[in-house]
DNA sequence: CGTTATATTGATAGATATCAATACGGGTGG
DNA sequence: CCACCCGTATTGATATCTATCAATATAACG
């Protein structure tokens, strides 16, 4: 039962993917349920109930969160090893909408799981730091910054999980970039076409290939 | 036993206040322990050893972290019932510094409390939500509307708390006013006077009263 | 009362948003 | 298989906003 806890809770940095990959075959894993999500279908939406948080097994998700007029704002982007749903528990109702931008699986993990529990609370407090380091990239710096972390922070992870870190299939529109990144979708579009002319990488469309991983961290630090 | 996460749990809306002033008195409130910081001075400092978070019982902080160079951002500003150091259970360390910005008094919740442990994921969660509305507040708003969202926070915090909703004292310098909405000093300065001169709000230094509530709403709603 | 930090105010430059037009691309139906 | 269409992306011209640089004024403090 203490298998995914004392998986994740060991080291300096918690790493819940680990945890979980060890469930595969244990009882305890056997216990937790699937689910399957289609591309451009919901996970769940804000405001609806909140049963669980879940796990990305397969596939991407879009965390967005809609104000009163209805306006879409994208707010996290989620692959492979990423938790959904946390934001749910503190009003016991979704707080974002999560769709899936391909097919997609992920674990459901009931938020009063004898495994996960003592895990949950650095698990959140993780996103928390994350949340606001996104913020601090977000406010300082320029839109080429910006859009150069984004990419930047994409490779990485899919390096992490076994892809090409120099290549990728972007899942999200200029437009949804923008949103996530607080800029409009020209403005993306130009970053795009200034740092393929710099010979950084190369965007035809969604597909993304890292020229010179190191300009690309280079652009990551110019502050407005 | 259950008293502090019995009465926060109940409703929509969850409130360590409330459940907190029950434990005056009580078994359990005395089980909890103290601590005075005199103005000035760190609760605790960004990479130190995370012992325990802090319920804010009198006084305010501020809440900042220190870039490689650094570079001081300010990252919250908590008063009266605020919980601080949430961000230092994921690595065991505090993930941001608080300062006192007067003589403070917080009550010790050791991480492991019975009574907050089912409380505490409810917590972090209302956390992250703010966290992110914070970040949607700061993206695509004006420096108006940021300053506005500002002051109004602080006077409906106050309120809530049963101060005067129209008047307040700001324990920020504009630097560290900016530096929380992502803005410069001299930029935060240009919108006190501008709110000033339409008979907004009136801010003598670091003096602030609050003229036209229905206006500093108004304000509060400019998209950049 | 002087000294230093903080705040205000002005002039200018730089960055991104906005408005607008064109190009591309994927899918559908002919 | 090609032509057409619609959503998406690119590119350009201009407006707006905030940062920056600089000077002065005010407030805090010893």
């Amino acid at each position: 039962m203490h298998d995914l806890a004392c998986a994740s809770l060991q080291g300096d940095d918690l790493c819940l993917p680990c945890g979980l990959a060890r469930l595969a075959g244990t009882p305890e894993g056997a216990r937790l349920s699937q689910r399957r999500v289609p591309r451009g279908e919901p996970l769940y939406r804000q405001g609806s109930a909140y049963g669980a948080i879940y796990a990305v097994r397969a596939g991407s998700f879009k965390s967005t969160v809609h104000d009163e007029d209805g306006l879409e704002q994208v707010t996290g982007f989620h692959v492979d090893g990423d938790i959904l749903g946390l934001d749910g528990m503190a009003r016991l109702r979704h707080a974002s909408t999560a769709v899936a931008l391909e097919d997609a699986e992920v674990l459901v993990l009931p938020s009063c799981d004898a495994g996960l529990d003592p895990l949950l609370p650095r698990l959140m407090s993780r996103e928390l730091v994350r949340q606001r380091e996104r913020l601090q990239l977000l406010m300082g710096r320029s839109a080429e910054a910006r859009v150069a972390t984004f990419v930047q922070d994409i490779t990485q992870r899919m390096h992490a999980r076994g892809y090409s870190p120099r290549e990728f299939h972007l899942r999200l529109s200029r437009g949804e970039i923008g949103s996530y990144l607080g800029l409009k979708l020209e403005t993306v579009s130009r970053v795009f076409g200034r740092l393929q002319r710099q010979r950084v990488l190369r965007a035809e469309g969604r597909h993304v290939r890292v020229l010179d991983p190191a300009a690309l961290a280079a652009a990551c630090g110019a502050s407005a």
